[in-house]
DNA sequence: GGGCAAA
DNA sequence: TTTGCCCAACGCCTA
DNA sequence: TAGGCG
């Protein structure tokens, strides 16, 4: 395909262009797209580069070709939602060069939208937190799944934290994976010397990081592994060993850096769906449970 | 990035 | 012919 | 019921 626009300025203070993020798609195909197909998408394209206005979008363009994957999922409030879907290299490709710099992905997929197949806590930690702290949280959560039967995977956000991810057999209801997910949390929160709250409200949250579980819930989203992050540095969304977590850093795997890392070494996350527990058999083996 | 309507 | 506008929605909480 | 939050 060809790339329209190659040379048109991307990332204005880090001197990437449109063909390095779609040349970077491109690279990392092969490991992102498992992690994309079937699943609902919203896009976040900035057309004219990331120091330009851009916006988010779920629904497809009306110009999009026959060869995009669109499908109809339930609206919580009733009737239906046309999405975008990516199921391969092609696709990929044409959406980055449509300009979508960042790619979030539903929890579950469009065969079974309302049984999610993964799990997600989001670490959001407010200004001046020491990454050490984060990455002993983030390791406490890990903890605390497998404690339930739960295998824990960790990526890198690209932005400022890290998100702890456990896949889910999807046979059970967006409602008891948030109650699992909320309970994981408190329990996290509760337990650990660390400076964690669940608490919402900003105000409430004094300077700890915020553990949230909100993404679970049903039409939520978390940033796809590899997407990139529409933020000066070109950070990555980056799968991690948990033997790499001890030195990585949120937005640790710029563009550059990232492309290569997939050809070098195997996707950390590629035995993900080898892992897939219950949700209710986790929730029932939480003693916090009723 | 591209379709579309308004200026 | 050029310019501007659109391109998301939602769940679940607390006040 | 409106608004915060992500
Ligand atoms: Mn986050
Ligand atoms: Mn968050």
């Amino acid at each position: 395909m060809k790339i329209s626009h190659e040379d048109k300025v991307f990332y204005p203070e880090d001197g990437l262009t449109k063909g390095d993020v779609v040349g970077y798609y491109r690279d990392v195909a092969d490991a992102m797209v498992p992690h994309l197909r079937g699943r609902p998408l919203t896009l976040r394209r900035f057309p004219d580069g990331i120091a330009k206005q851009g916006w988010f979008q779920k629904h497809p363009g009306e110009h999009f070709p026959d060869s995009v994957r669109v499908e109809s999922v339930p609206r919580a409030g009733g009737g239906t939602d046309d999405y975008v879907v990516c199921d391969d290299a092609e696709t990929l490709e044409y959406l980055a060069n449509q300009g979508t710099v960042e790619f979030h992905v539903w929890l579950s997929t469009v065969d079974a939208p309302t049984c999610p197949d993964r799990l997600v806590l989001d670490l959001d930690p407010p200004d001046g937190t020491p990454v050490a702290e984060l990455r002993a949280a983030a390791r406490r959560i890990r903890d605390e799944y497998e404690r339930v039967g739960l295998t824990a995977f960790v990526q890198a956000t690209g932005g400022r934290g890290f998100h702890v991810l456990a896949p889910l057999d999807a046979k059970s209801d967006t409602d008891v994976v948030l109650e699992l997910s909320r309970a994981l949390a408190d329990r996290v929160a509760a337990t650990g010397p660390d400076r964690l709250t669940t608490a919402q409200r900003k105000e409430k949250r004094g300077d700890r990081i915020f553990l949230d579980a909100n993404r679970n819930g049903y039409a939520q989203t978390f940033v796809a592994p590899y997407s990139l992050r529409a933020r000066p540095g070109a950070a990555a969304a980056t799968p991690l060993d948990w033997r790499e977590l001890g030195k990585a850093e949120p937005d640790g795997w710029s563009l550059a850096k990232e492309k290569q890392r997939p050809a070098r070494k195997d996707d950390p996350w590629r035995a993900l769906d080898e892992h897939a527990a219950s949700a209710e058999t986790a929730l029932a083996k939480l003693p916090s449970a009723e």
